[in-house]
RNA sequence: GGGGGGAUGUCCGAGUGGUUAAAGGAGACGGGCUGUAAACCCGUUGGCUCUGCCUACGCAGGUUCGAAUCCUGCUCCCCCCA
């Protein structure tokens, strides 16, 4: 572990162990024997855009590496893209994003700065909002446009591809990586940490920088963690995220669904020690999925989500608390498809289609795909199961 | 401004007048196996009052006994030339 007493190339050396990039080479160490001299610390810059209303593990790489800056006494400013995130980071993308409304924006930023708390010692924290300097007047935009060379934003990959596939690139997409250069200027970052994905954004930051006749940004890229598919990047939109906010029995769940094959990155990159040396993937997954629970929550709470999951995926158990659910019974049966549609928010024919699959259980007996319309008194007070995962208490209304 | 190409289900992608709710693949989901991993097997994957009915192949009309497939107009996208 670093310390304040460690040399500026130890410093150097330790922030950027687990970075896939460190660029330009030698710049980190230049900036921490400058700084250093100049008796202040760096002014270490990430910026993350709220498209998607939660922090999720992906966020947490950089934001660790982030607190590492800030462990060694550096100024870490957090930027929430409120501006940018209303542009659309291109970004791995394969097409156009969805515009956000300003409101789903600013509710999202809030959110995001709010979690933040959970991985940073915001106290410590410059938070910023980018539309406090790209509210610009068009003449700036001008003068920020005139920065950069269409070859320049042509040089990277996803524009390229896109070009390549006959994929339409919006002009106002060209734009993005140029506001976020921008943020560099206006928070004068000596450093920008970003994922791998982000690298030419950050690299254009520096001139950017260089354009404004600011000092340029050292930039150093971490690797992107997968998601619980194991493949893909962790994103909202893909659905393979874990959430800082989840649950302990949802953090502990997905975790171990992840597939084996992913396990090493997830270590790597969410945990400071190594699994111990002969752990089995399988309690390696678990000793991984319990740390994860009681980081985001407690111990506590770590121990009791691997209890309900052995009690329920290991035993076979029903779990111990089920959410309650009310159903209207009137004269008659209760059509069971309807029912089950309406609890979990799938149509009526997807809830036969499970039901034939032998997926819908009550009682722990699977029903048959004939059984679709029940008398209430088998259903009052009995475990309603579909799939593996869900369950409801049901309760006559009625 | 001119010319050409394209728009199919969650995604990719077949399909150019009739057994097409639409091949195939991916993903997802359910069942089995299991470590809620991988691999593998089986199945499902528009909606519904479900042995049938309704809605669907960019949008709106039209031709036809019958259209995703033909015609007309429109919208959007891509490429080339200027």
């Amino acid at each position: 572990m670093a310390s304040g007493s460690a040399t500026p190339a130890q410093a150097a050396a330790w922030l950027a162990r687990d970075a896939v990039d460190s660029l330009p080479a030698g710049e980190l160490e230049r900036k921490l024997v400058s700084v250093a001299e100049q008796g202040r610390s760096l002014r270490v810059k990430l910026g993350i855009d709220p498209t998607a209303p939660d922090l999720h593990l992906g966020h947490t790489v950089v934001l660790r590496k982030l607190q590492e800056f800030q462990g060694l006494g550096h100024q870490v400013v957090l930027i929430v893209g409120d501006y940018t995130a209303r542009v659309g980071d291109p970004s791995g993308r394969s097409q156009i994003r969805p515009l956000l409304t300003g409101e789903q924006v600013d509710a999202n930023a809030r959110r995001f700065a709010d979690q933040a708390a959970h991985v940073l010692d915001v106290g410590e924290v410059e938070l910023r909002f980018n539309g406090e300097w790209l509210d610009m007047a068009t003449h700036e935009l001008f003068a920020l446009a005139r920065t950069t060379t269409i070859a320049q934003l042509l040089e990277r990959d996803d524009f390229a591809k896109r070009q390549a596939a006959h994929e339409p690139v919006s002009v106002l997409e060209l734009l993005y990586p140029l506001l976020q250069g921008y943020d560099s200027v206006a928070v004068k970052a000596d450093v920008e940490l970003g994922g791998t994905d982000q690298k030419f954004n950050l690299l254009l930051g520096r001139d950017i920088q260089r354009a404004y006749g600011e000092e340029e940004q050292a930039i150093l890229t971490m690797p992107i963690l997968p998601g619980t598919d194991g493949v893909r990047k962790m994103s909202k939109s893909l659905g393979n995220e874990i959430a800082v906010l989840d649950r302990p029995e949802q953090i502990y769940a997905k975790t171990l669904r992840v597939p084996d094959d992913a396990l090493a990155q997830w270590w790597e990159l969410l945990c400071d020690e190594p699994p111990s040396p002969g752990l089995s993937p399988r309690d390696a997954k678990r000793t991984l999925a319990r740390s994860l629970v009681a980081r985001f929550h407690d111990e506590a709470a770590a121990q009791d989500a691997e209890r309900a999951f052995d009690r329920v995926f290991v035993d076979h158990e029903l779990p111990e608390e089920i959410e309650d659910a009310s159903f209207h019974a009137g004269d008659g049966e209760v059509h069971l498809p309807a029912l089950v549609a309406e609890l979990f928010g799938m149509s009526r024919s997807e809830a036969r289609r499970l039901q034939e699959q032998g997926g819908v259980r009550i009682g722990g007996a699977m029903l048959s795909g004939a059984e679709l319309d029940l008398a209430p008194e088998m259903l009052d007070g009995q475990v309603l199961q579909v799939g593996k995962r869900r369950h409801r208490r049901l309760h006559r209304r009625g």
